[in-house]
DNA sequence: CGCCCTCGAGTTCC
DNA sequence: CTCGAGGGCG
């Protein structure tokens, strides 16, 4: 049995101990060393290991978690947690603001802004000053008790000093840092488990653990953002940051970054100020959440179905977005590859709504782990292109299945091939309909033949009515011929006419690359036509006249052999040849320009305003120099338009001059002027 | 043979 | 923009 003196150092070492964690986790300012805490308790331990009639639940030993229990238990929340509306504008914070004004009959109020945490809300209940129960929002009337987990993070206060309320819940969101969620990641890398998604998703995985051993593990943390309802005679403040700063008082965290606004125009303010910087703080925010200061205020507004309407929540745009996995369809690329894609339920993200996203081929499926039915994290690549993360796995349906590519050509029903030691899987069928579609398209497209007004709709029509079979009927369309297709009247069928018409005479380059021979590209077509000059000189050429040229090796050179050896490519050639089209390169002129940028390499990223990126990649191959798609240590130049992405940083990173659209257009005129000024040769 | 650089191909949304 | 793969070079 434990005498006097044990239980009295037992109750002063728990003190000790609680006051310095808050110290450290809440004040961030510690006044004792790791080693002093450490020993203090090591002391602990061993009085309660001795004596476990001394051991209670604040004190701080339990923060190493306890044994694991078999499940959660059920908490039902005496007063809901609700949820918050959402505004996404300054235009709907103004409206908010005065619908709030309005019920308020006119009169003026302050306000308080709240960074919203990107974790888990939860609620706290205190009585006689000890952290009794925690349980997660759930439905918002009953959530899991997850009390053991709760104690496990350092900065949530297990005793209270003395002033608190007899009883009395705060409410809170818990969450992961950055750092956390990194760390967390490579350990489970390291170990093989799957990878959470996002610091939220891990939040709520670490939290969701039985054992909270684990849960003691992971550096959670968490800010308290509002008093839910208290008993026992205390005064309350009449304010909601009053309220704060007493709680701060009590020991609970607060984040000292929220601000109390006198009027709306601080609110825009400060919201305007976050949208930013939001992205340099430890911990991840996708909001602000924006509250009506008066608690008599508060009252009078009321609560609206499950939303106070004394509160909102500013929603930056999102960059990631949860939704359904729907299905998982399979496009034919020109080439005959079979791409899955995605099918989603919409979802808004970065101000866009997203319905598919690619998943590139089997493999990319099988690695990220998607299955139909997952709930899937869906973000923008470099802002622009929808891309899936992964799958929320907590909420994968039962019997979701490995996901696996159909036996046939979801066209032509052709079985698949994939050829041994390739990522891709392709429909072999030459013939295939969705090939000769992505095979006109892209004969037409604007890095080919350029053909204006004859775009994806329009090639699928002619393909159906078989007004057209191959990209040589073309060009012996009428203007008849198109008026009889819907939606097509004489002007249009004119200038779709004179467009194809005009494409007769684009450059060998152009052509060869609009053959779409399989390796070729826009840069293996520029440099095949100007080693052969015109186009039967390429179809004569053998495979070792190819193979010398630079940058053309054994795969490409085949590749040509192949596409011209076939007899359906060589008929469409006829065609071509027969209805006007141009196959020979004007003889270059031998006066050498003059080329002030050569040796320069420039690589552009961004959108700029004056330029567009082909345009001013021709800007500089005119001056002598060259234009890449990737910074690397050759590189001389990076033009940086607006939202320059990884490009830019990889710039700096190597220490490459980065331009600005105008600093570029400077350096180009100042090019020309010498050119200007340099005497013919 | 392995590494590094480039090119090809497919892609989403407005 | 990203991944995969071709080509060149040490």
């Amino acid at each position: 049995m434990a005498d006097e003196k044990a239980t009295a150092r037992a109750k002063a070492l728990r003190d000790q101990l609680n006051e310095h964690n808050r110290r450290y986790y809440v004040l961030d300012a510690p006044t004792v060393s790791d080693a002093e805490y450490d020993l203090l308790m090591n002391e602990l331990r061993a009085l309660e290991s001795e004596y476990p009639e001394l051991l209670t639940p604040d004190s701080p030993t339990q923060r190493v978690g306890a044994p694991p229990i078999e499940a959660f238990g059920v908490v039902e929340h005496p007063l809901p947690l609700l949820s918050l509306g959402n505004v996404f504008s300054h235009e709907d914070l103004e409206a908010w603001h005065r619908r709030v004004t309005n019920l308020l009959d006119g009169r003026s109020f302050d306000l308080v802004c709240e960074l919203k945490m990107d974790g888990l809300a939860m609620a706290l209940v205190y009585e006689n000053g000890v952290l009794v129960t925690g349980a997660t929002r759930g439905d918002g009337v009953r959530g899991e008790n997850v009390t053991q987990n709760i104690r496990t993070i350092r900065s949530v206060p297990l005793r209270l000093p003395p002033g608190a309320p007899q009883r009395f819940e705060v409410r809170g969101e818990v969450y992961l840092s950055k750092g956390g969620f990194a760390r967390i990641n490579e350990e489970r890398a390291a170990q093989g488990l799957p990878l959470y998604a996002n610091p939220r998703n891990s939040a709520a995985g670490s939290l969701r653990q039985l054992d909270s051993r684990i849960t003691a593990s992971r550096p959670l943390d968490i800010f308290i953002y509002q008093l839910g309802w208290a008993e026992g005679a205390v005064s309350l403040p009449p304010s909601h940051w009053e309220t704060m700063a007493w709680l701060k008082s009590l020991g609970f965290r607060i984040n000292d970054l929220n601000r109390h606004c006198p009027a709306l125009a601080d609110v825009i303010a400060f919201v305007d100020e976050w949208q930013d910087k939001r992205h340099d703080l430890p911990y991840e925010t996708d909001g602000v959440v924006i509250k009506v200061n008066r608690l008599d205020y508060q009252a009078q507004l009321g609560v609206v179905g499950r939303e106070p309407r004394w509160a909102t929540a500013y929603k930056y745009p999102s960059v990631q977005g949860t939704t359904k996995l729907v299905s998982i369809d399979v496009n034919v690329g020109r080439t005959g590859s079979l791409n899955p894609f995605a099918v989603l339920e919409p979802v808004q993200v970065g101000g866009v709504t997203i319905r598919h996203a690619t998943l590139h081929n089997e493999e990319d499926v099988r690695r990220k782990d998607v299955r139909v039915g997952d709930t899937v994290i869906v973000q923008r690549a470099g802002e622009v292109i929808p891309e899936i993360v992964g799958p929320v796995l907590e909420l994968r349906p039962e019997g979701a299945a490995p996901y696996s590519l159909p036996a046939e050509c979801p066209e032509c029903h052709t079985p698949i091939v994939r050829p041994p030691g390739e990522a891709m899987a392709y429909c072999p069928n030459k013939a295939c309909p969705a090939q000769g579609l992505e095979l006109l398209k892209h004969f037409v497209s604007r890095g080919a033949m350029d053909i204006d007004g004859v775009g994806e709709s329009l090639c699928a029509t002619l393909l159906a009515t078989g007004l057209v079979s191959d990209v040589a009927g073309l060009y012996r369309l009428t203007a008849e011929q198109l008026e009889q297709l819907e939606r097509m009247g004489q002007k249009s069928a004119a200038n779709v006419i004179a467009a194809i018409a005009a494409s007769r005479d684009r450059s060998l380059a152009r052509l060869i690359f609009a053959l779409g021979i399989r390796h070729v590209g826009s840069e293996n077509a520029e440099l095949l036509a100007r080693q052969f000059g015109s186009l039967s000189a390429l179809m004569a050429a053998p495979e070792d006249a190819l193979m010398s040229i630079p940058g053309i090796g054994p795969k490409v050179a085949a590749s040509v052999i192949e596409h011209f050896e076939d007899e359906e490519n060589r008929r469409v050639i006829a065609e071509l040849r027969a209805t006007g089209v141009r196959m020979e390169d004007e003889a270059q002129p031998l006066s050498a320009k003059a080329t002030p940028l050569a040796g320069l390499e420039f690589v552009f990223t961004g959108r700029m305003d004056r330029l567009t990126r082909t345009n001013a990649e021709a800007m500089v191959k005119e001056l002598g120099a060259t234009a890449a798609s990737n910074v690397t240590r050759k590189t001389s130049y990076v033009v940086a338009g607006e939202d320059a992405g990884s490009k830019a940083e990889r710039a700096q990173q190597l220490k490459i001059p980065v331009l600005t659209e105008e600093e570029f257009l400077a350096l180009v005129s100042e090019a020309k002027r010498q050119v200007d000024s340099t005497p013919e040769t």
